[in-house]
DNA sequence: TAAAAAGTGTGATTTAGATCACATTTTCAT
DNA sequence: ATGAAAATGTGATCTAAATCACACTTTTTA
C-alpha cells in the first residue's frame, strides 16, 4: 500500500489559482483532508475502471492521461504542473474513466472528493477558478482533436514536437519523455509511422536527436509542416 | 439584426438544473439579463472567430457544435435540450472557438457572460451544477474521440446511428437531422464513405430508410458492428 | 414551373499509413 | 557483467478510405 504524507497547504509553494482564493477556514478544511505522494516514471496515479474518491493535483513532474480504445491505448493529454487531474472522473462518475501515469518523477496531492465539492459549494471564487480550468481544458482538447484527426502523420508529429518544446519545456531542446509507443498513442499513429516521420525530419535537418535529447533546429519549417497537415 | 424577446425565467418550463437551485433574488438577476430567440434549421447561433458575450441555453430543438479544421469542418457534438452551449468560449476566451448551428427549429436563451459569472460567484450550488455539466461533457467527449479515431467506418457509422436513436430521439426510428456531408463531418469521414456504409447496412437488413426517416431494424447487430470497430 | 444549385449514390483509382518481418540497440534483472 | 526482455529502425506488402468522376435526385429561387 502506498504511503501518503500529510501536506501543509497553507505554506505550499505550488498552490493552485483555486486554492489561492480560499480563506483561512477553508484552507484549514483542505489542509486536514489533503495528502501527498511521489510517483516514479511509469507508476500509475489512478487507473481506468477502478473507483476513486480523490481529486489529484500535480505539484511537479509530468503526467499522461490515457484511455483504452477499441484497438489501442490513446494518450488524451499530457499534463504539466500546476494542474488538477481527475476532476471529471470524481465529480461525474464514481469510476475512473481514464488512467493517469507519471512520465517522470512527480509530486501529487490527493484531495477527498467530498471536501473538494464542499469547497465548491462554500466558495464561489474557488468554483469559478475550477470552471475556468475545465473550460480552458475543453477548448484545447477540441483543438487537439481536430488537428489530430485531420492532419496526416508528418503534421501530427510536427505538432507534437512543437507542443513538447513550446508548451511543456519552453525550450528548443528537451529530453523526450515519451517512448516510441507513447508517441504513437499521443499522435494517433503506430510507432513505426512515427519513427519514419522522425527519421525524415532528422534527414531534412529539422531536428537532431542525441540519445533521448531532441533539438528542434528549424521550428519555422516544423510550424509550416504542422499547418499544411 | 435578430429580434430578442424577454423571457420569464421564473415560470420557464425548461429550467436547467443549475437554475433550479437559484434563490428568488438570483432568479431576478437572471430574469432581467436573459433573453430568447428562435433559430431555424441551418441558422447559426454563434460563429467561430467572432466575439460573443453570452452563454447560450438550448430550450428546445437540436444544435450542432462544429469547428473548422485544417482540411474540413468537424462536428464536435450534437446538443439536445436542456443544455448550455458556449460556456467554455465565453468564460475561457473572448472569441468563439467553434460555431453552433441549429439542425432544426430551436429555442435559445442568451445570458450575459458577466451575469453568468456573477451567479457562479454568488451561489456555490449553481457553480456546482455547471461543473457537473462540464465534467459530464468532457467524459463523453473523451469517449467519442477514442471511438471515432480507432474504429473504422462501419463501426463509426453504426455508433452514430445508435447515438441518434438512443441518445437523441429515444426511438428506433427517427428523422435524420444530418445531411450526408454533416454525417461525414460527425463521424470523421467523407460523405461518399458514409453513403457506402449506409448502403451496406440497408443491404444487410440492419436499417431501412424512407426519405429522411431511418428505421433501425437490428440494433443488436449494429451494437456488434460498433464494438468490433 | 423552369432552371439552377445543392445534395446523393456508386463505380474506378489512388494513397497514406497500418501491418508484417526482422535486424539492431537499449534497458533491466540476476 | 551477462543473458533475457523490451524498445527501436527500416524495408516490403497490404488495405481502408480518400479521391475522382459522373449520373441522378431533391431543393431552392427567380
Amino acid at each position: 500500500m502506498r504511503q501518503l504524507e500529510k501536506t501543509n497547504c497553507e505554506t505550499c509553494r505550488f498552490k493552485s489559482c483555486a486554492v489561492e482564493v480560499l480563506d483561512g477556514d477553508e484552507l484549514m478544511i483542505l489542509q486536514t483532508n489533503c495528502s501527498g505522494s511521489v510517483f516514479q516514471r511509469n507508476e500509475a496515479i489512478f487507473c481506468e475502471g477502478t473507483p476513486h474518491a480523490s481529486v489529484s493535483y500535480v505539484k511537479s513532474g509530468l503526467i499522461k492521461i490515457h484511455k483504452n480504445g477499441p484497438s489501442k491505448d490513446q494518450i488524451l493529454k499530457i499534463i504539466k504542473p500546476p494542474q488538477y487531474i481527475g476532476i471529471p472522473t470524481v465529480l461525474g462518475n464514481k469510476v475512473n474513466q481514464y488512467t493517469a501515469t507519471a512520465l517522470e518523477t512527480s509530486h501529487i496531492c490527493f484531495i477527498a472528493t467530498d471536501i473538494f465539492r464542499k469547497l465548491i459549494l462554500l466558495n464561489g471564487k474557488f468554483a469559478n477558478e475550477i470552471i475556468n480550468n475545465l473550460c480552458q481544458d475543453e477548448l484545447s482538447f477540441f483543438d487537439r482533436t481536430i488537428n489530430q484527426s485531420q492532419k496526416q502523420i508528418h503534421g501530427r508529429v510536427a505538432d507534437a514536437l512543437l507542443f513538447l518544446s513550446n508548451e511543456l519545456y519552453g525550450s528548443d531542446s528537451f529530453q523526450m519523455p515519451l517512448s516510441g509507443n507513447d508517441f504513437g498513442d499521443f499522435v494517433h499513429a503506430r510507432r513505426e509511422s512515427v519513427a519514419r516521420s522522425l527519421a525524415k525530419f532528422k534527414n531534412d535537418g529539422l531536428i537532431s536527436v542525441k540519445g533521448k535529447t531532441y533539438f528542434l533546429l528549424n521550428k519555422v519549417m516544423l510550424e509550416r509542416i504542422s499547418k499544411s497537415g
